[in-house]
DNA sequence: CAGTATCCCTACTGATACTG
DNA sequence: CAGTATCAGTAGGGATACTG
């Protein structure tokens, strides 16, 4: 064997896994997603609340790259005061669903060290 | 609703999949993770060779950091020349598993866009 | 309200050389 | 073989102020 490569997989990807890890590689996107599928959609100033300590330059950059990655929605209404909703897209749905192992593994991490 | 926050979870720790976040944080973790899932014990070259662009520094100090998060265990034989062995823990084993669902999406992704 | 625009900073990664 | 030690570079993230 020469590498873990996949046979036809883009160079540097080797198992789908870090596919996925590029994608959600921002420190807070993750959470980005999770408040997006606790609620269908919410507005940025919501999303600022639900996260403390994120930044609006991060979080604004983040929502750009989710929705050039085709995780996360955005509609902008035309009213004042101005209105943006965010939503999960399906496939952004679909990767939340999938990381819902991951989040028992922690939880399960986080609850046995108290 | 005021944050994210499970009740009682530490502070900055929402829904579980931040502290995984943490666990495999590391550039080239998961990767790491799937070479010792693939193949039960590997050495060191081993695990160099298998990553092609990993350096010695930095493969060293993630398996260090996987060490302490007690997901990789480490075996060393006292012998000449040196051998050591890593392999996966129960926990880390069972941390590969749950990423399983992620790679799935990554895969079905990747496959997608070519 | 929903963002930009700047500036800054350091933590992570990387290259290279060396050692028990 | 299995690592340290040292030195740098950079990209991601953060603080603050400002705008349509």
């Amino acid at each position: 064997m020469a590498t873990l490569n996949r046979p036809g997989a883009p160079d540097g990807h080797i198992c789908g896994i870090d596919t996925a890890m590029e994608v959600i590689g921002g420190k807070w996107k993750v959470l980005i997603l999770w408040a997006l599928h606790e609620h269908p959609y919410r507005r940025f100033g919501e999303l600022r609340r639900l996260l403390p300590g994120i930044t609006e330059k991060v979080l604004a950059s983040h929502l750009r790259e989710m929705e050039a990655d085709g995780i996360v929605g955005r509609v902008s209404y035309d009213e004042v005061p101005p209105r943006v909703e965010y939503s999960l897209t399906e496939d952004g749905a679909r990767l939340n669903a999938s990381l819902e192992p991951l989040a028992a593994w922690g939880r399960e991490r986080a609850d046995r060290q108290g």
